[in-house]
DNA sequence: ATGATTACGAGAATACACTATCATTCATAC
DNA sequence: GTATGAATGATAGTGTATTCTCGTAATCAT
């Protein structure tokens, strides 16, 4: 929730081990699995490696992928027209807009 | 070319072993990167698994992911105003849309 | 406190995409 | 046709993200 962005289970352990600095891998691995299972996480898959997770009830919104230091940040706005974009006959149930660059950090 | 849409080298190598039924996954993997790294071809990096790989040469496009068969297609088509949408002090290089449903096959 | 239950964490095990190895096959030049 | 070098393909190996195992530790109810 601090983070405000997407983070790998692999940040999340990062993070965690700031706290409890006997956190192990298992341990994310498992909660962040739970927490996606019952709704309170949606799973995010960016290119490049691992899924990412957030919260779940934060609305419509993408993503932008920093080269440099890989990490994910949100994007609060959408372009509208996206499902008619489709070739006829597709029927598309959501979409993923990412942008790619270097974050406001790495520049 | 043939088939006209970005392919996994598990796609790659299941349309080869048609005409060459020898084919083996090492030829594929080999080739494919080759060809990749003398610009012929571009990476396609979409959720859920392996690159895929499509002509470089083609215009400015995006994808849709089949959740049913899990084939890429193209978009050829684009919201403009993609660039404008990153947060202040992150710079955008490039940027990729995917849709996500089923494809007219599928349906 | 005591016992029962649940969660934890270290490290082994797994899954999977990809790469390296190397004997064999193919292609080309002569 | 033969020699020579490149390309192929079967299979073993690698790397890495994730999951399993299981002994230990924390939690909870009584």
């Amino acid at each position: 929730m601090s983070a405000g962005r997407p983070l790998t289970c692999e940040e999340v352990l990062r993070y965690g081990q700031q706290i409890v600095p006997s956190l192990g891998v298992a341990t994310v691995y498992r909660n962040v699995k739970m927490l996606a299972g019952e709704g309170w996480l949606s799973e995010v898959e960016l290119p490049g490696g691992g899924l990412r997770y957030e919260l779940a009830d934060l609305p419509h919104h993408h993503h932008f992928l920093c080269r440099s230091c890989d990490q994910a940040f949100d994007v609060h706005q959408c372009p509208d027209e996206v499902q008619s974009l489709a070739p006829a006959g597709f029927e598309v149930d959501s979409h993923e807009l990412i942008l790619f660059g270097r974050c406001a950090a790495c520049t």
